[in-house]
DNA sequence: AGTCGGGATTTGATCGTTCAAATAGAATCC
DNA sequence: GGATTCTATTTGAACGATCAAATCCCGACT
């Protein structure tokens, strides 16, 4: 290759790297034998120098624990390959059952130079895979916040996430726009961060009295025959709700199958637009997922460029945001036979 | 490390490599430097040297391609990653738009030594991608059959996939022994491989009469009105059917909804089993994904081992496997006030 | 005793790249 | 004119593992 081009390994090395190094007609020589040759660089053998494996890991969880969302993380799986492909890093997956089984893949994955940082999702409340990361000082950003952690602010813990209460504030008043005067919300019994702050954004927008709010409220399993029934209770009950907003599509879902069973058009609204929603034909609050992988890479490499960067505080700029979903608006589908829907 | 264990550092590669080669006495010996200084061998080096990336890669698809059924790549991904692990092989992920896209990134992802092999998804009829990894002798192995390819046999295509007629002929089975004689068929438009093989194995086991047989057997697009709107003109004939087996979990969902509009509890069998079906709790034709995974790595590697076969031919045995399905069977929820599902 | 055989271990070379330092060449300065 | 500076390019070494060949060691055989 070098000697294709009558230069030396090093001058082709810096064409490829650091262009603005080479004069421009031995530039132009080089990049002509690179595609003569169809010339590409050994990834390992760069990797072994520079050591750096411009590769990212991130875990696969349990289809299972998903349920219906589980297209949030397929979305942002997507996303972050194709962000990371701009910036010529790779993706590597992993999976692990258990706490302390991935804490030991992560540890063989760093120390073998497999990965340069991790992306980590599903987290959870003093999630201990984000206490080891820290204390071992390895790069890692969080789609999720870090629930239950006393310093949100601290800088070694880097996190993106979606503004949940945003985003059921934008539900209900879609739905008051569309006449509906008294909104009812489905979400999870309390102990769930997520859950709670969703049901705060319901609160802030429904504009009711308090104890009217305590009855048009209600916490239930994920699960789409639990939400059915807390539905079908409310539209049984003396003063029916006349909108229905959710903290997820599951839940949305059974909303919508005691409607039906009703043949009432109520609105319902769920959360994270899978593609569920889309097909059934309900609004759902939408994550900005290529916005969160955008960040999520920002978070961990800068603006641009595609070298992890170690240390957090040299990344000038706050180590966390909080990005606004989108709200996808679909039509009623007033009766089954008149619906159609986008695909 | 060698010094540790006072031995040269061939003998500390052969240990990790070939243990038997070593006395077990010096074998001890190592390991327990090993342990002690927690070394790990450096992935990149092995790889230089090697000129094995240890590595396949797999492309995401869009998700707004999949629609519900996702989940079944997320799935087959997630069993794919952890079979992959036990024999030391890593799940590299990428991104493209279109065929030409990927087969350019499939190309750079050989051409850099980042993966030894690929694992295909989501084939079509004569598609180009399979065409050109065969030419270029690139090792592969697709989940799902080569639609339209002429030589189902041709040993340098390897392909595992799971067979569709058997698994509508289970649901039909099913459905016909709680008790209904005529099972109406919901699938997709002729022209597709995959839903004229579904509907095969319903034929084969409705055992009705053709006339009748075409009356039952619908084919609308992969959404759920279009399945529901089926349904319910099919439910509003004279003689309506009494159970619907679907071709996959959108149709049947569409199906349900058609059912619960009509408060009837008439038994709906869908396919693939996705958290959708899990939620609203229909039965479904479930693919042994992690049997999938197994199969299309055995065919990459062999029966064991973390090595890459590059000529199929010296695989001994067939390149090519049909599993079978399984039925996964959900209560038929008779009112979604008693209903309860197992999450 | 010397040689042979074979298992266990070591040595030297190599994979393909980038780093760091050296060199060559041209332009600038005093 | 020679020293100085700067740019463009080359050279030697190193990254950390494995391959292939060489060496060592020990018991068996002649």
């Amino acid at each position: 290759m070098a000697r294709e081009a009558r230069v030396s390994r090093q001058t082709v090395s810096n064409v490829l790297n650091q262009p603005d190094l080479v004069r421009p007609e031995t530039r132009r020589r080089v990049e002509g034998a690179i595609e003569r040759l169809r010339y590409r660089p050994h990834a390992s053998a760069r990797r072994l120098r520079t050591r750096r494996s411009a590769t990212i890991g991130i875990r696969l969880d349990p289809v299972s624990a998903n349920g219906i969302s589980g297209s949030v993380l397929d979305g942002f799986l997507h996303a972050l390959t194709e962000r990371a492909a701009e910036r010529g890093i790779r993706i590597l997956l992993y999976a692990a059952n258990g706490l302390d089984a991935e804490i030991a893949e992560c540890r063989r994955l760093i120390d073998e130079s497999e990965v340069d940082a991790f992306v980590v999702t599903s987290t959870t409340y003093g999630d201990r895979r984000i206490a080891w990361l820290v204390e071992q000082r390895i790069p890692f950003v969080s789609f999720g916040r870090p629930w239950g952690v006393t310093d949100l602010g601290d800088p070694r813990y880097r996190w993106v996430d979606v503004d949940g209460a945003s985003g059921l504030r934008m539900a209900t008043e879609h739905v008051k726009a569309l006449g509906a005067r008294e909104v009812a919300f489905i979400g999870w019994p309390s102990p769930s961060g997520i859950g709670e702050e969703r049901r705060q954004g319901w609160i802030e927008a429904c504009g009711l009295d308090p104890e009217r709010m305590a009855e048009l409220s209600v916490g239930v399993g994920d699960d789409v025959h639990e939400a059915a029934q807390a539905a079908s209770e409310l539209l049984d009950s003396p003063r029916p709700p006349d909108a229905f907003v959710c903290a997820s599509d599951s839940l949305a879902l059974g909303a919508r199958m005691a409607l039906v069973e009703r043949g009432l058009e109520t609105p319902v609204v769920g959360f994270d637009d899978t593609p569920v929603a889309a097909a059934v034909g309900f609004s759902s609050v939408s994550q900005p997922l290529p916005g969160v992988a955008d960040v999520a890479l920002e978070l961990l490499m800068g603006p641009e460029g595609g070298v992890v960067v170690d240390d957090p505080s040299r990344l000038l700029g706050p180590t966390h945001r909080l990005l606004q979903p989108e709200l996808m608006i679909r039509g009623a589908v007033p009766r089954l036979e008149e619906g159609r829907n986008e695909r």
